[in-house]
RNA sequence: GGCAGCGUAGCUCAGGGGCAGAGCAGUCGGCUCAUAAUCGACGGGUCGGAGGUUCGAAUCCUCCCGCUGCUACCA
């Protein structure tokens, strides 16, 4: 009974590395979402890339005197040795760059041009007489019209968070040269998401399974309304109007056209393959269904703008596109206490970790933290605590303890178990049953509860080791000792199979200590008994404890 | 301002009409295979406050207090 799957990773902007907030919302539960999929059997394609446009990697290359290309560029490379040493099992990271995605942006674009769901208005923007050029809100500071605060930008206040648009600031000054920008009118393409408010609603409303807050922030806004809205800007970054009758100055706008990636991504990755219909598996084929792992403030697109657009392809191409069918949007994961940002410099940055941890260390952390209810912390004396109280005491030691025992008394092999007796049938039985729950929680994004639940089997699996203690039994009931271990054995092979979408790396190693000479992918989602008289390899402590002092350390490296 | 969420043990959090839970930290004990790891026991809470619905409320409703997020351009 096998799946198809699509993932959809949100696309990080290239505007600095890749954090561990984008990591522990997006990356790490598609990924351990794909592993659990493909060690079941089932077909996944899992796409992101690296958004290369956006006001966020133009005001990077203005602050370093570079091109937006080097920026995008540069951080593109980040992103790929980051979610590479972290495991993120991609099958494709592509970026908005590509002459591919440019053109998919513009077949959606003139495919819903002509069902007129994309059309043309006027809209006022500022603009600097003196900078010869429309300015972006947040390049707007004034006198905030709520509150009196002088010096707020033209998004938001940051004195009393009133949120507006440029044009309502009170002596509203360009923050490049200090002008006075003038109320322009400029003609910008709009997408007519009012006319989709009531399907996309039907749409919602049948979504049982989603998260309760993505749901509730997504009927909130529909039953406000969706407004019509502009999807080009007066920039010069970013992928034109395939129209040539506004000008080369129009750009289409990255909300709009990043989440097209998803579909471009896929065509781009059957292309590679050789098959370049395959993607219509994905994206065509009503027994797929399409997972976007986001974070919680890019829900709007992801639940609402996306299907709309989605909803009028479809219709104008005579073949309906798959929706999302759940987008388990996360919360945030802040440091210290303080929210994680790129452009303020403040997070963990991956590449910063590299060759200094084991990612399955990380991956451990991030995930037990993982902001599935709500937002959550990273501290690094918490990371240090959980890692050896929880990953080393409970199931790294319980390797280590059953192999190192098994290898020195039965020739490092496998004991032959004899029969075993109901307390062995009852481990074995429950780790079986636990492999069956954490197929159910990881089925429905319960990260969180998986790893909880194959924590408490190895908890279980340590208890049935004390109890039966093969140390006693060696001298004088060897064939005891021998059906405990392997007993043991068995149950770490189970567990070995449900920690691997969590712990790739280290799930990898053990099956090879077991003496298995195949990939781990080979067992499916299954306990195997490994067979008595198997050669085991010597074993190695699966993960290192760390001192107390690394937290301290890391702490004062945040600070500076 | 609008919308949403949170407030539960010293700490981090789960639970969500039917006897208040887990991990960590603390105390005591067992074991000595293991990275001083592990296994067991114990102590510890007016479930933010006040009302209401109910046979029964941590859970549902109303109000209040405190914190947070989103509000459509930084996951």
């Amino acid at each position: 009974m096998n799946e198809t799957i699509f993932i959809g990773v949100a696309w990080p902007y290239a505007n600095g590395h890749l954090h561990q907030g984008q990591v522990v919302g997006t990356f790490l539960p598609a990924d351990i979402f794909a592993r659990f999929h493909r060690q079941r059997g089932d077909r996944v394609l899992m796409v992101s890339g690296t958004d290369q446009h956006g006001t966020p990697v133009t005001v990077r290359a203005e602050q370093e005197g570079r091109t937006p290309q080097e920026i995008a560029d540069e951080f593109h490379q980040s992103f790929l040795r980051s979610l590479d040493w972290l495991g993120i099992t991609m099958d494709l990271f592509t970026t908005t760059g590509t002459e591919n995605h440019r053109d998919v942006v513009h077949d959606i674009f003139l495919r819903l041009r002509e069902k007129g769901d994309i059309f043309k208005d006027t809209m006022v923007m500022p603009y600097c007489p003196n900078d010869e050029r429309f300015l972006p809100d947040r390049y707007v500071e004034g006198t905030c019209p709520n509150c009196g605060y002088e010096e707020a930008r033209g998004d938001e206040c940051e004195n009393c968070d009133h949120s507006m648009d440029a044009i309502e600031l009170i002596n509203p000054r360009c923050k490049l040269c200090g002008t006075t920008p003038e109320p322009r009118e400029s003609e910008h393409y709009f997408l007519r998401l009012s006319a989709y408010n009531d399907k996309v609603k039907d749409w919602v409303s049948k979504q049982e399974h989603w998260r309760p807050y993505v749901s509730s922030f997504t009927l909130g806004v529909l039953n406000a309304g969706l407004k019509d809205r502009a999807i080009t800007r007066d920039l010069e970054w970013g992928i034109i109007v395939p129209t040539d009758d506004m000008g080369p100055e129009k750009r289409i706008y990255v909300w709009f056209e990043n989440v097209i990636g998803y579909l471009s991504a896929a065509k781009e990755w059957a292309e590679a393959q050789g098959e370049p219909e395959a993607w219509r598996d994905f994206w065509q084929n009503r027994e797929c269904r399409s997972y976007y792992f986001v974070g919680k403030d890019n829900i709007f697109f992801h639940t609402m703008s996306w299907p709309m657009a989605l909803m009028a392809y479809g219709d104008a191409d005579g073949k309906p596109m798959n929706l999302a069918y759940d987008v388990p949007a996360n919360h945030f994961n802040n440091v210290a206490g303080r929210k994680a940002s790129t452009s303020r410099n403040q997070a963990i940055w991956i590449n910063d970790l590299i060759d200094r941890y084991d990612p399955d260390q990380i991956r451990y952390y991030l995930c037990a933290t993982m902001p599935e209810t709500s937002d959550s912390d990273f501290t690094w004396k918490d990371f240090v605590a959980r890692n050896n109280n929880e990953l080393v005491a409970t199931w790294g030691n319980l390797v280590h303890r059953a192999l190192t025992l098994t290898y020195r008394n039965f020739d490092g092999k496998v004991p032959e178990p004899g029969e075993l007796d109901d307390r062995c049938q009852n481990l074995l039985r429950d780790i079986e049953d636990g492999l069956a729950s954490i197929d159910e929680q990881i089925g429905l994004c319960h990260f969180r509860a998986g790893l909880a639940t194959a924590m408490s089997l190895a908890q279980e699996t340590n208890k049935f080791l004390d109890e039966t203690a093969p140390w006693k039994a060696l001298p004088d009931d060897r064939p005891s000792a021998a059906r405990s271990l392997y007993t043991v054995l068995c149950a770490i092979n189970g567990l070995k199979v449900a920690f691997s979408p969590y712990l790739p790396f280290s799930a990898e190693r053990l099956h090879g200590y077991l003496g298995f000479e195949t990939r781990l992918a080979e067992d499916g989602w299954q306990l195997i008994r490994p067979p008595a008289g198997q050669q085991l390899l010597e074993p190695q402590p699966l993960f290192a404890k760390l001192d107390v002092e690394i937290a301290e350390e890391e702490e004062e490296r945040l600070a500076s």
